[in-house]
DNA sequence: GACGCGTTGAGAACAGTTCTCAACCGAAGC
DNA sequence: GCTTCGGTTGAGAACTGTTCTCAACGCGTC
């Protein structure tokens, strides 16, 4: 497995590919990277207009950064999808259903042996897993508790 | 865990639950439990319009069998959203990026540890998890391996 | 056979996403 | 400093996938 490169060195990344890291870029990424709970795109380009930032752009640039493994798609509850950072060097989030929280974890180890497994098992030339944890945080639980005392 | 209800069982599912097991609910659920492979919703509806399925009915049928748990939601290489059935009673899917042959096996064990551990370590109330491996099936390794070489 | 209720199909409506194109920006060369 | 060039951007059109609407239909019940 690769190093994961930490992620104020995203710039980095777009210099080694060669590829522009324009004020959008970072606008975009900075959104994404700052919160600690995951966005949706809809989201991004509300809180972006202000400053001047296109729907289009936030959508490319998206697709940009998931492309480079910068992004992860994750969705909540209701099944909204929702974009979070960095995932990158391989980590796992665990999200929250209700406000969308994202804490990431390393179940690598765990999925590695799995994987090993299944192409034992299957013959399958294994090049890639999807794993998210859906959970209420802690601070949601007591929420809902309280309020619907459900 | 709840135990898996037999494929063939699906009426039972329905008539449990008091809704209708019509004509084109089967159709939909035959086309997606009888292929070893993950579809996506324009196939169906291609596929059943010869039938006198609408595209309005596949879209509603398939949320049902989702809502149910009887149809899990994966895509392949290229992002195509699929459905593949049946995932009944907590099976993962192995799929390959490819051809979109499924491949189902249990990966519960592996993933409750990790639960176990995230829920003590961030106090979150775990839901449910979603897992998929992906890979590519020995039939398109050897197509891709002979012809493109790569 | 008539009634009632949920399901269905066709097409309209809607939402999310991608495409188009002229304007813009920044780096490179003069 | 000015010009050129290639990639990026924003606005809006276009497109795609999904949901909604509504009259017709099918099936169980009376």
């Amino acid at each position: 497995m690769t190093d994961p490169p930490p992620t104020h060195d995203i710039e980095a990344v777009f210099r080694e590919k060669g590829i522009p890291f324009t004020r959008q870029r970072r606008l975009i990424w900075e959104l994404f990277a700052g919160a600690d709970r995951a966005a949706t795109i809809t989201e991004a380009a509300d809180a972006l207009r202000g400053e001047g930032v296109g729907q289009a752009t936030v959508y490319r640039t998206v697709t940009l950064l998931s492309d480079l493994g910068l992004l992860a798609r994750v969705q909540d509850r209701r099944g909204d999808i929702c974009y979070t950072a960095p995932p990158i060097g391989h980590s796992h989030p665990l999200v929250c259903g209700v406000c969308r929280k994202v804490v990431r974890f390393d179940g690598d180890g765990d999925v590695r042996d799995l994987e090993d497994r299944l192409a034992a098992e299957t013959g399958f030339a294994i090049y890639g897993h999807h794993l998210e944890v859906y959970g209420i945080c802690p601070a949601c639980r007591a929420t809902e508790d309280g309020e619907h005392g459900e």
